[in-house]
DNA sequence: AATCTTTATCGCAATATTGCAATCTGAAAA
DNA sequence: TTTTCAGATTGCAATATTGCGATAAAGATT
């Protein structure tokens, strides 16, 4: 009890819901949104960029790594992080599904 | 501390969180991709379809109509739950337009 | 080598989430 | 009214997340 039944859930599933957790937290919006909005991707200013501290800052990244939303290049003693597009192509794909079959479909009960 | 500091970040990015936090778990997931598959939207049997308890089913559907991701309509004594487009159209904005940007400015640091 | 700079990891405390059994609410049916 | 049925709420245990100070790791600089 407690912890996430993932093994029920098809792969899919369990896909979606892995991007859509590392997005669930505002400072990991915000990193994406400054990893955008820089045009170099030198990227180790995101702790002065973010009103938390460098661990907190480095644990968010990790996560967002981890669930395969941006990549990291060691470049000298300084790391260049940014977005995978793959990653928002297949979020941007899901909801963008989602939305056409309920346009089509017309399910007006509520 | 283990409380996320919401009042640090702007009211967007929260908003995006916290749709993205409500996707962010596979049964969620799987409800959501339920209430498309089911032509009527008469939802009691989620329960049947997803191998967890009612309760859990029931806080589950509380979340993602917090989140704003479903409504829910009385009738009878069952209730009518389907998902609000806006949300979906919101998530399709926001990851349409990263992509967009990252197409355009091309970087390709990593 | 000694030092600085940048990022990661460890360890901890506070809080949040997940899941369910038991129980409650309220409308429909008997 | 009593029963039944669909959902919600409560209360609890197990686990996960958030955040940060302290520290470690590793390349750059002196």
């Amino acid at each position: 009890m407690g912890a996430t039944k993932t093994d029920h859930f098809t792969d899919k599933q369990n896909a979606i819901a892995t991007l859509a957790k590392a997005i669930g937290h505002p400072a990991r919006v915000a990193i994406i949104e400054y990893l955008m909005k820089v045009d170099t991707c030198i990227c180790g200013d995101i702790v002065n960029e973010l009103p938390l501290a460098q661990p907190t800052v480095s644990q968010h990244l990790k996560e967002l790594k981890n669930a395969g939303l941006i990549k990291g290049n060691i470049e000298g003693n300084a790391i260049c992080y940014c977005i995978d597009e793959k990653a928002i192509e297949k979020l941007q794909n899901y909801f963008g599904n989602i939305s056409t079959k309920l346009t089509t479909k017309k399910n007006n009960c509520c």
